[in-house]
DNA sequence: GTGTAATAGTTACTTTTGTAACTAACAAGG
DNA sequence: CCTTGTTAGTTACAAAAGTAACTATTACAC
């Protein structure tokens, strides 16, 4: 018997990984659910608008990786909250343009505010560097999946305005 | 609306860690799913009880943060499958000392050299230092939140026999 | 045009998860 | 003993997520 022990779990990425996201959202959530009621769906497609300006739940779904029930779900809440406009756009009436509306802005940007602060927090414990390049080996993992999914280019509405950079990548 | 973009969604760790989370849990889950058609916290249970040998529950929960339902939920499962044997404590019968059968332990060396095979081919976009400090900032994330759990020391039932090393940190 | 395929988004249905209440067993004070 | 409190594990119920089928619309071949 001593096909046993020399696999560590505590070294397992999928494994360090979950811990780390898992703990990561929730501490996170607890920092914004109270005040919004929001859900992590919810709040990243409000990210997405507010940092790209109007989209629609195609692109947003794309960019976010995230499937298109969620979304729709998440749009829906959003609207009830009076945070997100919907508007049919005029030449392909299938699309649906998103954008926050002056509320929805305010509470992006409270939002915002708060996860610039929550990233504060965690990165004290490492210096600079490391705190980088955990962002980029983290970006490197998940760019593998990415080709599936992101065929087509981003449907036009995301002109170059939007003072928002895009994926510089 | 100079308030705007200084903030990059794609640097955002809890975002990050979320889309390399799932997707290296997903496409891991892809590989042993078909075989035994196992849900994460049931591989989770058996990766304990492999690793560690017989345990309760309870220390399951603990060390590796799951949930006592979720783990309720997956030894009933993996009981279906003849996977674990479950043997109520003598000393104290609220307690249920878990262990792997035989195929349970076939089926967790399978899953394990999955594992590693599947750990490889992930770090091989990576130098070894690389891929050791990711890992080792990954458990420091961690770190934090883990002390709201783990007061108790782990109960006793899991004596140095069983060929199998305890946690050796 | 007409028919077929594809796409955006929604809805219905199922599976999984989380929360809270519950059962059974121990523990400790009186 | 009896009461009160705690713990291991399960179950019932509610919230969330995934899958697949559906609607409405566009695209494209003929």
């Amino acid at each position: 018997m001593s096909e046993s022990n020399n696999f560590d779990l505590q070294a397992f990425l999928p494994y360090l990984l979950n811990q780390a996201a898992e703990q990561s959202s929730l501490s996170f959530q607890r920092s914004y659910k109270n005040r919004y009621n929001m859900l992590r769906t919810e709040w990243r497609v409000m990210f997405h608008l507010g940092l790209f300006g109007a989209m629609t739940a195609r692109d947003i779904g794309i960019r976010g990786k995230i499937h298109k029930t969620k979304i729709s779900r998440a749009v829906q809440k959003l609207t009830e909250k009076r945070f997100i406009l919907r508007q049919r756009s005029a030449d392909d009436r299938r699309l649906e343009s998103l954008q926050l509306t002056v509320s929805g802005r305010a509470a992006y940007l409270e939002l915002r505010k708060t996860a610039e602060q929550y990233q504060t927090d965690l990165s004290v414990d490492f210096s600079e560097e490391e705190f980088a390049l955990l962002q980029t080996m983290l970006k490197r993992l998940i760019k593998p999946c990415a080709s599936s999914l992101q065929q087509r280019p981003l449907t036009g509405s995301v002109a170059p305005d939007s003072s928002t950079a895009n994926d510089p990548k």
